[in-house]
DNA sequence: TATTGTTATACTCTATAACTATA
DNA sequence: TATAGTTATAGAGTATAACAATA
């Protein structure tokens, strides 16, 4: 258990991430945020999925999602379709165009990390990763599932620790 | 040196810890912005300090600091002063009432990570800090003075395993 | 002329609340 | 009535550009 010190710390390096973040988002695509981008990646990974099931992934509001999503629908980046089993949902999925955008994004923010990182071993970027996943997870991440009263069960159990 | 697979993993731990962010959002007092807090925790790490040195720990545009420094001016926390030696320059200053606000804004922190981060050891508290420290000097981070004319020690991969 | 800071404007991300349509 | 999603609105954070005062 940490002390208050170490907190404040902890905290001071929160805020000072932020740096971090804008100057990833300098590089992406012209029309692409970074929350599109986040969208993007999602997508990928979880396959077909509800607006629902994406706001808990993102940890946002279903309105951000909703907007975010109609915009990416406009850019041709995301099939938003209706589920057969409960027309009030929706099943996303990534379009071609969507995951050429994703494979150009990858592309830029690794050139990026590789230059900025390049003086990191990959045990230390690890490392990182798995604090950070961790870190969320401690915050009652949307990433393992809390399943409180989950219908529609427990979805997809991506074990995060996985090295490539 | 890391891969593609694991730089897309990272950026995808960089895109969900926006919920972190969020969350220890939620528990700010009352007027005062993550933002506010930000500068609040500098200004009492750094002293006396100019906007422009201000806009650089902080990674942001000085008119982005400027306002921010007029808005908790009003709100008492800063004393700005005229620099009498370049008199287009402010000197900022935290005023009690805002060492106040920082400690009240301390303790709402650490007892959230304390509650979140109750399973956390001190070590790994730690490990995380020298992480996102050590991110941050890799994107050209504004943190460490910088060094302006005499590094002793450029920002190496210091594995600093100091404790603070 | 160059530097320090301020102000105006615009854009992104987010949450809350009111709404529609299904269940 | 409850749930999935949408829309309207408001607020915070940021960047760019035009500006003022001083060096």
């Amino acid at each position: 258990m940490a002390d208050k010190a170490q907190y404040e710390e902890l905290v001071r390096q929160f805020s000072a991430f932020g740096a971090v973040k804008r100057e990833l988002g300098r590089i992406l695509p012209e029309g692409c945020s970074s929350a599109s981008a986040a969208v993007l990646a999602l997508l990928s990974r979880h396959g077909d999925i509800r607006m629902g099931k994406l706001a808990e992934l993102t940890a946002v509001d279903m309105s951000v999602i909703s907007r975010q999503v109609a915009h990416m629908t406009v850019q041709g980046w995301i099939d938003r379709s209706e589920d057969p089993a409960d027309r009030r949902s929706r099943i996303l999925r990534l379009t071609p165009e969507g995951r050429d955008q994703l494979d150009e994004l990858s592309e830029r923010t690794a050139r990026l990390l590789a230059d900025r990182l390049g003086d990191w071993t990959d045990d230390e970027v690890g490392r990182l990763i798995r604090l950070m996943a961790r870190l969320r997870a401690s915050f009652g991440g949307a990433c393992e599932p809390a399943a409180p009263a989950a219908p529609s069960a427990p979805p997809d159990h991506h074990t995060d620790e996985g090295s490539p």
